[in-house]
DNA sequence: AGCCTACGCGCC
DNA sequence: AAAGGGCGCGTAGGCT
């Protein structure tokens, strides 16, 4: 019999079970929990999960509605806004309105997403696409609990290394100054390195024009500016994106929490609020560091999107390639005379929709040799240019265009957004199944504690801190979780989706 | 002052 | 002739 569970406006929690809503302990959910550790029905985890988790409940599976509905209503060709994207209000009706029942409302609402579920003809599937979600929704949370130990002494020494000690707050630090000064004094004229429209401006007085100050349109650029102007552009960026500012307003007691946002991407992927937590820039990885005693577990999956491509098209010749622990190598000892790189830039470009430039060349080749692979994104690509909606394995449906009256490029841009989409929503379904088949597995050996917690998750790479004694059997779950996520997505398949994955001190050394 | 867009760059 | 997908975020600069 089905349970839902939620929270108050004002931190309650309640249960709705056989026709009645009432409250409930903490104590009282625990035990229930523990007695089977049931498929809780939840309006929204994000919403009311962190209140649960405060209070010592640990929740093994759910099923989210918010979530559900989303895919549910996209796959049906009417969309709603995002669980992640939707305003807090929006959940009133379910957990902070105290004279509608909330859990009747869910309970309602639940039955009617099951019946839409059956009308798909695809309900197999897509559970296990809400499940993910859903479990996703749980672990989100407890990630944010658990944080990314991060070492605010190494950061904020790798930041002095590279830009220089610190003046006043809001100046330049004294490397990055250096740096303006020598830009300025190359331009013989004031100009504001922060400025695009200025440093196109003091070129052009110099009779150079360029297109944009992008670095790729400077790097060919003659001109004594342009070397301090780039190495000033690196500097900058690391010092307003992840600076001494940065650094204090997301490092507290060792711990970077960003919040994160499971399926808060069209596609499937993961996204965040707060911090650029997705966006951890390599220079910095030294400064996140396990605590005494303590290890990090980093896994990323290699080569994750063509082994995907592989798997969902079937075409022999791929699946074969994407048996080899090097599959551009294997490709490339196939159909390009070893060359890797040939192999890497033509499958990239087919993936993404590039035509032209250096990539059209490898294109025709594998056009040729997998044509079974080249047409399942074709066909995606001709799809989203006509207007339609593409799928992922687990059904994920993308977003119907938009535009009423499309021009020539706006299609074009729509076929390279579906044609991505299936094998970027796919690699997201693989890696989230991944993801719930390792918090479960860590939970069975090791329980609610830190011994070893999954502290951070992108796209294709997850992070578990863990006691260092233990990291071989961490790692070891991680490898058996990555197996079980294959066959739940492609069942018994040649492709094999390996996986780097090693331990270390820092994620510098583990990565 | 607050809001918005364009730009540019970091990550996958 | 060139033609690459998905994000978050900080700054500049223009708007109200």
């Amino acid at each position: 019999m089905t349970r839902v569970i939620g929270v108050r406006g004002d931190g309650t929690p309640w249960l709705h079970h056989v026709g009645r809503t009432s409250e409930v302990t903490l104590d009282e959910l625990n035990q229930i929990e523990q007695g089977g550790h049931p498929r809780w029905l939840i309006p929204s985890a994000a919403a009311s999960y962190p209140v649960l988790r405060r209070g010592g409940v640990r929740l093994d599976r759910c099923y989210d509605l918010a979530h559900a509905e989303s895919v549910i209503s996209a796959f049906e060709g009417t969309p709603v806004a995002g669980p992640a994207s939707a305003p807090p209000t929006s959940l009133t009706l379910f957990t902070e309105d105290d004279d509608a029942d909330a859990g009747a409302v869910a309970a309602t609402q639940y039955a009617d997403q099951q019946r839409r579920l059956a009308a798909t003809g695809h309900a197999d599937r897509l559970g296990l696409l809400i499940a993910s979600d859903s479990v996703g929704a749980l672990l989100a949370v407890e990630m944010t609990e658990a944080g990314i130990p991060w070492d605010a002494a190494i950061h904020d020494r790798l930041l002095t290394e590279a830009l220089g000690v610190q003046t006043l707050p809001g100046a330049r630090p004294s490397r990055l100054q250096e740096l303006a000064d020598r830009i300025i004094e190359s331009f013989g004229r004031p100009v504001n390195p922060d400025s695009p429209q200025d440093v196109l401006a003091a070129f052009a007085r110099d009779d150079i024009v360029l297109q944009s100050t992008r670095k790729w349109h400077l790097a060919g650029v003659d001109h004594p500016a342009v070397a301090p102007l780039l190495e000033y552009k690196e500097l900058s960026r690391l010092h307003t994106a992840n600076g001494w500012a940065w650094l204090r307003e997301w490092v507290r007691d060792g711990r970077f929490r960003p919040e994160y946002l499971p399926a808060g991407v069209v596609t499937g992927r993961w996204a965040t609020r707060g911090g650029g937590a997705l966006q951890i820039p390599r220079r910095l990885r030294s400064a996140v560091v396990a605590d005494p005693g303590k290890t990090l577990v980093v896994a990323d999956a290699a080569q994750l999107e063509p082994r995907i491509l592989a798997a969902l098209s079937r075409d022999p010749g791929m699946m074969r390639a994407a048996g080899a622990e090097d599959m551009y190598a294997a490709l490339a000892t196939e159909a390009f005379d070893g060359r890797r790189d040939q192999a890497k830039v033509g499958l990239l470009g087919a993936m993404y929709g590039q035509v032209g430039g250096g990539a059209a060349r490898p294109l025709q080749v594998l056009r040729d040799r997998y044509p079974r692979a080249l047409q399942l994104l074709e066909d995606a690509a001709r799809t989203g240019e006509r207007g339609g909606v593409v799928r992922t394995r687990l059904g994920r449906t993308c977003p119907p265009g938009s535009e009423r009256d499309p021009t020539p490029a706006q299609e074009r841009a729509r076929g390279r957004f579906t044609r991505n989409f299936v094998v970027q929503g796919t690699a997201s379904e693989w890696a989230g199944s991944l993801l719930g088949i390792l918090r479960q597995r860590l939970h069975r050996a090791y329980g609610d504690t830190d011994a070893a917690r999954i502290v951070f998750y992108q796209h294709d790479e997850v992070m578990v801190h863990c006691d260092a004694a233990l990291a071989d059997d961490v790692i070891a779950h991680v490898e058996a979780a990555a197996l079980a996520a294959t066959r739940l997505l492609f069942g018994e398949t040649e492709v094999v989706f390996g996986l780097d994955v090693r331990a270390a001190r820092t994620y510098a050394e583990a990565h």
